[in-house]
DNA sequence: GCAAATTAATGATTTATTCAAG
DNA sequence: CTTGAATAAATCATTAATTTGC
């Protein structure tokens, strides 16, 4: 491991999302020109190798392709339950979630789709603050949470009327340690 | 006039402020304790909650990445069609060459080491074009070729009867380099 | 000028992805 | 492979700008 970079190729938000246009436009299989062109012009924003094109645009097409089948076998699902429930079958509490019939495409042999979720059971006071779950860590995504279990969660939020109560004012620049690196 | 409280929050110019002054300063996604610290002092503003500000946040930052995008991609646009006006197609003709490409996986993810681009075969250097014959060098020599015949190249490096399309370029302004998060 | 009609902004929700632990 | 946590993208919904006919 020499300390130099001779890692592998890291596209830069902007590189990425040059290329994402790109693709976007249409270029699926760049020749070798335009490959030239293309890494050029990215070159701009950080290092990049013709090779890095050349794969970057045949991993996204793959990528583009499988995404494509897997949401299209999804909707197939979600059709399939929903003329399941729409039928004068018996309506019991729950929808039972029948086998999976999907067509399996390639490895992907069974896929997640049939999570069929229904509203968090809140069995009581229903629809009053719409759920909070999100907000919590300290920082950008804990790569190993390891040692505490969770830091956060329970908080807040949930107080429609009161102010949270005034603490103390803040060094607008201070609680910024380290926030997420997309600066964009 | 009923004092039908507004079902959404609706920011003070002062709360505005200070929020855009947080976001430039480099706050994207505050965690639960930002959120409260920032909660409480805008709250010297005017009613708000900790909701208010996560999805503020969560909207300014995605719709900051959209503003980029969208100059980008205009940017794109622009310079392709330049480059089309300047450069109608002229392609030779080549040999359409199959090319399998190695299994990768996400860009930034970890994945088989890099792979080896043999230069293209060209072995009949004719009297056509040759620019796509000196393109894509790979530094170091991957430990080991190994598995299957990289054939690389060889299908962007001819420019058969068709060219996909009539090439695309890219602008050439130079925003901002940054880093993003990429941790050489 | 002034509201009704229309459009642009933006707050709030929902859905899809991504990463990596189990 | 599965699943939980976190986030980003897409979408819905309401408020503010603005346009338009009078």
């Amino acid at each position: 491991m020499s300390p130099v970079a001779s890692t592998r190729w890291c596209p830069t938000t902007e590189q990425l999302m040059i290329l994402e246009e790109m693709y976007r436009t249409g270029i699926r299989t760049p020749n070798a020109v335009q490959i030239q062109q293309i890494t050029a012009h990215l070159a701009l924003y950080g290092r990049i190798e013709g090779k890095n094109v050349f794969y970057w645009f045949q991993n996204h097409k793959a990528r583009d392709r499988q995404k494509l089948r897997k949401k299209l076998a999804k909707q197939l699902h979600q059709q399939q339950l929903q003329q399941i429930k729409l039928k004068p079958i018996s309506m019991g509490i729950g929808v039972e979630v029948q086998s999976k019939v999907v067509n399996e495409y390639y490895y992907n042999k069974s896929g997640p789709e049939d999570m069929l979720m229904q509203k968090p059971i809140t069995g009581q006071n229903s629809s009053y603050d719409r759920d909070w779950m999100m907000m919590m860590d300290m920082g950008p995504r804990p790569s190993y949470s390891s040692s505490s279990p969770i830091p956060c969660c329970n908080m807040m939020m949930n107080s429609p009327k009161i102010p949270p109560k005034t603490l103390e004012l803040f060094p607008v620049s201070s609680i910024n340690s380290k926030q997420d690196s997309s600066k964009l």
